[in-house]
DNA sequence: GAGTTTGAAACT
DNA sequence: CAGTTTCAAACTC
């Protein structure tokens, strides 16, 4: 985007002087690889839907992380490193690392001449990627991380790139290396998919796969594909196709390539000598899946076949989920499930999954990224409204029964995955190939298999009970020790202990997420196998307020005054949808729902002696010391409790500007996200906000911590045939909905404060404004 | 980690 | 709708 231009410059310069450079020279005729063309690189990326959220994509993030893997190929070839080739696998990856690693984590100058002197393709453009990439290179381990599946599995095995590869090379095919693989692999495919590639048949259905045509295809459409991912994916496709070797399969890649000079890349990374890199990797794999055909494959319930392809795949897959499987699902998505479940009786996978994908595409991905390098500590919100598409199961009246299909599950682990499009854009990756695993998934459904909850349960779960399960260690580190009991990022874990997590007083369930492990909270029914027990409990609180699941902060439009609604001119722009009621924290504290959401209060909050450090009721705005200047307003006065309350203040207001990006309530982007809940670092408990129905949708599970408020019902009243629609989160507003809770509270439809500018709003506060759901034209630093 | 405080949610 | 109780998070020590 807007970012691009400078830096394009850059390169190009950078470029020219590489190519004026008698090493440059001497190099490039070294390699018979040709320049890139940017063209096509640039159309790869954008079309990539999955990971590519619009345009906001573009973003440097998105493309980095292609880009990256893209030099890594680069930098695969052995043409620099000839001692790799008779090295097995494991060193090989090793080496493969090293060499990533430099280029990723490394200075970008150093790695573009790298690059360059390795015979890779130095079109301008492939130039400009390369250095993009490494500008984006620090971010690069994080984003691996996030593609291995799992954050909490990240540091350890994903994380950082260099570390775990080479952890890798120690180890046998370890797991860890397994998912590596398999994350790569998947993503590849989702990459190929997205290209619209329709005679790419992941799961070689109907006939064997069409790899010949997928790698033309890929070649055609000027795919980017890494070497290790290629690897992968050639594997794959070997397993799939029996009648294809990998000796026809890397000629014919080879071959493919050659046909397009922009495919240099693949050239590159494959043709340049990695067929035995290839090979060996894959009998490693075979091995792997011939000696350990556990686990996955039976946690899933997936098929142990006869086929050693099959098998193959199962185990590919199996894996895939592994990272991702898990807990992805909130109440609304095990909704989804079975609307998926119906749909794909009824139409084919194919259909569903593209409309999943797209309203991901649509509606989370996007904003991937601007802020992730300020909001890198935020978690960023990007979900699908869960609860719209709780209400097209409703509609429909569908309910496929807990035999839901791994496939279901998967889908909806995936959307909820790209939905929660948790801490960074990076977790489109993770999306993305989860989604793609998901194609794959065995259809043998396994209830063990827990529907995902928000991004970062998911990942949580995951972490916890797929790669930490035999190790604490991994656990402890999953849980990030700063973070206060109840969330990690995104990550909801209650304490309930009498509301079986059925009640609103359980933040999981009014997050519309289940509980995870890491939730100390007992008798719990807020589980994936007491679904129905949820829904209906769910539904029963619906009915008692329909918007018991909105979001509790509305967000209005960024320009557009609250007016109506807001009488007071207090500097939010977002209001607690119903108001708080504290009497005793000055709604200075976290008690306090609309401090804790970010927001001032407003004229519908009944608190007293409100002090609101995001705007008092009276609208007085108590921003930084200023608050402590104003006249007191309310009632407590007294000495001690009010010198507390003004050092709590001063505590929230120094955290703000600590904040870079919450510079002032007023701001109109106010950030929500980091907000002054730096006591404890942890976000607002439970806020979203909402306002676009696209930007609804996207913010909620993902996002934070709070993960997925579902939003009821103003989309309930949505006919199914526009859930689609919505998902696309595009589309015109819904109605303003206001309505009185039960208990006269006035609750109104986040909707009705919706602003003008859809774009904007999305999820949680946090992540909404850090991750616009629409490409903002305002350039994040 | 235990105990207290707080205010939302739930109940009457 | 107001008052009360229950509950779990937030907070304190």
């Amino acid at each position: 985007m807007d970012m691009d231009t400078p830096e394009r410059n850059q390169i190009n310069t950078t470029l020219s002087k590489f190519e004026d450079s008698p090493v440059f020279n001497y190099i490039n005729n070294l390699s018979p690889i040709k320049p890139v063309k940017s063209a096509h690189i640039t159309q790869t990326f954008n079309s990539l839907t999955f990971s590519s959220p619009p345009s906001v994509f573009t973003s440097p993030h998105v493309a980095s992380l292609k880009e990256s893997r893209f030099l890594r190929l680069h930098s695969l070839p052995s043409a620099s490193k000839p001692k790799d080739s008779s090295e097995d696998v494991n060193k090989v990856y090793s080496n493969e690392v090293a060499l990533a690693d430099s280029s990723l984590s490394q200075h970008n100058s150093c790695e573009l001449h790298e690059s360059a002197g390795k015979g890779i393709s130095v079109g301008d453009d492939t130039v400009e990627l390369s250095n993009k990439q490494t500008k984006f290179s620090d971010e690069l381990p994080q984003a691996l991380q996030y593609n291995c599946g799992s954050p909490g599995y990240g540091p350890t095995l994903c994380g950082d790139e260099a570390n775990s590869l080479l952890e890798l090379s120690g180890e046998a095919v370890s797991d860890v290396a397994y998912v590596r693989e398999n994350c790569k692999t998947d993503s590849v495919e989702a990459e190929l998919h997205l290209q619209g590639t329709s005679h790419i048949d992941p799961k070689g259905e109907g006939s064997d796969c069409d790899w010949e045509g997928l790698i033309h295809n890929a070649a055609a459409n000027d795919v980017l594909i890494d070497a290790e991912a290629f690897k992968g994916l050639a594997f794959k496709g070997l397993m799939q196709c029996s009648s294809m070797r990998l000796s026809d399969f890397v000629p014919l890649l080879q071959q493919s390539t050659s046909h397009h000079d922009q495919k240099i890349h693949m050239v590159d990374s494959v043709a340049s000598g990695s067929e035995h890199e290839i090979e060996n990797h894959c009998s490693e794999l075979v091995a792997v899946t011939d000696t350990d055909p556990t686990q996955d494959s039976l946690a899933n319930g997936s098929l142990m076949t006869n086929n050693p392809n099959e098998k193959m795949d199962n185990e590919l897959v199996s894996v895939t989920h592994r990272g991702i499987r898990r807990r992805c699902l909130d109440f609304e998505m095990a909704s989804v499930r079975k609307k998926i479940s119906d749909d794909n009786s009824n139409t084919g996978s194919s259909t569903t999954q593209s409309e999943v994908r797209n309203a991901v595409n649509e509606n989370q991905l996007l904003p991937a990224k601007r802020n992730a390098d300020s909001q890198r500590c935020i978690l960023p919100g990007i979900g699908l409204h869960l609860n719209a598409l709780a209400t097209v199961k409703d509609h429909k009246g569908k309910q496929s029964e807990n035999a839901t299909s791994e496939r279901q599950l998967s889908l909806a682990n995936s959307t909820s995955l790209l939905l929660s499009a948790c801490q960074d854009h990076q977790h489109l990756s993770v999306v993305s190939v989860s989604v793609s695993s998901e194609r794959e998934l065995d259809p043998t459904s396994d209830n063990g298999v827990q529907p995902a909850e928000d991004c970062s349960q998911a990942l949580a779960y995951m972490a916890a009970e797929d790669f930490n399960q035999n190790s604490p260690k991994k656990k402890r580190q999953m849980k990030r020790k700063s973070e206060p009991v109840g969330e990690i990022e995104g990550c909801k874990r209650c304490n309930c202990k009498k509301s079986k997590c059925l009640k609103l007083y359980c933040e999981c369930f009014a997050a519309g997420v289940y509980c995870i492990e890491p939730c100390s909270c007992q008798e719990c029914f807020n589980k994936p196998i007491h679904e129905d027990t949820v829904l209906q409990t769910r539904k029963q609180i619906e009915s008692r307020n329909p918007l018991a699941f909105a979001p509790k902060v509305i967000r209005s439009a960024d320009s557009v005054p609250d007016v109506g609604i807001d009488p007071n001119k207090t500097p939010a722009s977002a209001r607690h949808k119903r108001g708080c009621n504290c009497k005793k924290s000055s709604c200075l504290k976290k008690y306090c729902e609309c401090y804790q959401g970010g927001v001032g209060c407003s004229i519908s909050c009944r608190c007293e002696g409100c002090k609101n450090a995001f705007g008092r009721k009276d609208g007085s705005a108590s921003i930084g010391i200023e608050g402590e200047t104003e006249e007191e307003t309310e009632t407590s006065d007294k000495g001690v409790e009010e010198k507390a309350i003004q050092k709590t203040e001063i505590q929230n207001i120094e955290d703000h500007q600590e904040s870079s990006l919450v510079s002032t309530p007023l701001r109109l982007s106010r950030p929500l996200l980091p907000m002054p809940f730096s006591s404890k670092g942890k976000p607002p408990r439970s806020f979203v906000t909402t306002i676009t129905s696209s930007g609804y949708f996207a913010s909620q599970k993902l996002a934070m911590p709070n993960s997925l408020w579902s939003q009821s019902k103003p989309f309930q009243t949505v006919p199914d045939d526009e859930m689609p629609e919505i998902l696309r989160g595009d589309s015109s507003p819904i109605a303003c909905i206001k309505t009185l809770s039960p208990n006269g509270k006035r609750i109104s439809s986040p909707n009705c404060e919706r602003g003008s500018s859809p774009a904007r709003r999305g999820g949680r506060k946090l992540i909404l404004q850090s991750i616009p759901s629409f490409p903002s034209l305002t350039p994040h630093p």
